[in-house]
DNA sequence: TATTGTTATACTCTATAACTATA
DNA sequence: TATAGTTATAGAGTATAACAATA
């Protein structure tokens, strides 16, 4: 069976790159893999800077309050709070409230390895935006915090932090 | 509504989700769920989607001239393209200059295809971008592109598949 | 010698399910 | 009953290397 949608040959077709969704998506594989590239040197993963990045704003988050927010798993949670601890970034301490819980706690050597990872995301971001001047940057970063709050994305991570629901990951 | 992080100013430290690279990384995992589901009842996958919209733009590309701009790997092309031509969507030509590669062409099947499905990425877009009215929306996909070119991002497929002034593509 | 399409293999990543200890 | 963390396993996805045909 055929759904006729109402678009027919004639009304034309939208260059594939003149769409937003596939704009987004090849900037990303770019992002991803320019973030890879500038914090290998650290040993770290843009992921790992994702979680020192929230322990920052708050420490002591649990792995599920870590995992939601950046889209990860919790069984891949395990994983990165493991790395981080072995490399004393990170320490695990009993949650204050829920036992069943572990508290992720920034180290003083995670807090010094997050400076210099964001020192050189930021050393990124400036080449990503080059091409723009300093207004056109800020109204960009603006569009998009709203693009992403208006498609949702933020409402587990913000003051709260522990608004839980369900699993939300990539397929 | 205003995006409100309860972060201490002092130590230069930028919240992670101000990050114009971690936006841009969040929004895709959005994205990318989300055209994954609007296409799923066409029984196909963004890639192929991105395949019929080049051939849609410049019909006959090569496996390989299909692969690049789509950040595909060419091993990873065949079975896109072993995929759609099982459909009926697409077939297998000789290619006309180089008696190594296909012609990978339209037939009218895929031609069908492609419009419907880019009627529901036009609709999956128009939702993205509903928070912002017609100049922000404009705007931001405008400096989306010009992030996109100053990365580098399509100087494979400009010249060729935009102009499409029948010039052979240097990949 | 390099490139196109293809296949096979190995590797990585992710998903699913299970288990425990709590809530 | 549901959830946090953990582990093990299976499956999906990806990279690497090799090959034949052609440039």
């Amino acid at each position: 069976m055929i759904i006729q949608i109402g678009y027919h040959e004639g009304m034309g077709s939208q260059p594939l790159f003149e769409h937003p969704a596939c704009l987004i998506t090849q900037l990303d594989v770019h992002v991803q893999e320019q973030l890879i590239a500038q914090l290998a040197p650290l040993g770290i993963h843009p992921r790992h800077f994702g979680v020192l990045s929230l322990l920052i704003e708050q420490d002591g988050l649990s792995q599920h309050q870590l995992s939601a927010p950046l889209s990860v798993h919790r069984n891949v949670m395990v994983g990165l709070v493991d790395d981080m601890e072995r490399r004393g970034l990170v320490d695990r301490q009993p949650h204050p409230t829920d036992r069943r819980a572990h508290a992720v706690r920034l180290l003083p050597a995670g807090r010094q390895l997050h400076a210099e990872a964001e020192a050189l995301v930021s050393e990124f971001e400036a080449k990503l935006l080059g091409g723009l001047d300093a207004a056109e940057a800020r109204a960009f970063t603006s569009l998009l915090m709203r693009v992403c709050e208006n498609a949702g994305l933020y409402h587990d991570i913000h003051p709260g932090l522990r608004a839980s629901s369900g699993e939300s990951l990539s397929v």
